[in-house]
DNA sequence: TCTATATGGTTACAAACGTAACTGTCAATT
DNA sequence: AATTGACAGTTACGTTTGTAACCATATAGA
């Protein structure tokens, strides 16, 4: 009828693409621990960096300030999140996690590490190289395109 | 503090591409049409393929039923869109875009194009070949994966 | 010092979503 | 013909989301 095909369109490939790859490992997360992809990413990013602060952590994880307002919420609900404020700017507060928060941060990075070695033998290691480095690429372009 | 990146996980990469991807181009028919994308994907679906069922356009598309019920439903509304019934079959709806349907079809994808030529310049030719292997490689695993 | 503007973070509200339950229809079995 | 199970599509309900407004604090300029 046309030769336009949403089976070959980029945007569209790349969003099921995402959305396969990250519903399954989310699906790990969410059933034995009940985090959100927002609770998932924000106990990832403090564990990794040590303290931050709200927006340093969405701009890290590229999230909206809202959904990390949520998460941190909800991850110190938990026990696995303490603030703290900073001592000048009291509009600033400082996350950081708990003793049972990095606990659960190492458990969550063990699962994160077995799924990206499910990956490779899922996609073959060509496969995830090229999408790899397609990533890359567009990461740059993020950069370049960041307002 | 750990060895593991966020930044470098696969999964998270993947999401984040694929919403700066597909929010740059979901901006231009949101803004100019008030599509949602579950209504663009069924135009699509429908405007490439001719005349579907629902359940159908959700294969072609990967949508579950009820976002295809939902922008079915929305795009009858604004008359792109028209329901026969199946003779033999009363559970099934044939889908058919009206005229004006087509028409819309024809400017989206005109945009669509262009959206993909931007893609390449912003990509550049071997980053937008590597992605799309990469992705490529990820729709075979899901082929394989498939309940 | 007062005002204006920017910033960190939260919240209210409406839209979009997924899950599960539902309606109506069909096919197979009895 | 009646019953059962499967299937197409819709709807109800609770959750998650994004937008925009908001509060509190900080900074700069008059």
């Amino acid at each position: 009828m046309d030769d336009f095909d949403l089976e070959q369109f980029v945007p569209f490939r790349l969003n099921r693409a995402a959305e396969f790859i990250a519903l399954r490992f989310a699906a790990a997360y969410k059933a034995e621990y009940g985090l959100t992809r927002p609770e998932w990413r924000t106990l990832a990013a403090l564990g990794s960096s040590g303290r931050m602060t709200a927006t340093e952590v969405g701009v890290h994880s590229t999230m909206h300030k809202t959904k990390v307002s949520r998460a941190v919420f909800a991850l110190e609900e938990r026990r696995w999140l303490k603030r703290t404020q900073h001592e000048d700017d009291r509009r600033v507060e400082h996350l950081e996690l708990t003793a049972a928060g990095i606990k659960a941060y190492r458990e969550l990075t063990r699962l994160a590490r077995a799924y990206s070695a499910e990956l490779e033998n899922l996609l073959g290691s060509d496969g995830l190289k090229a999408l790899s480095s397609g990533l890359t690429a567009v990461e740059n372009a993020m950069v370049k395109r960041r307002r």
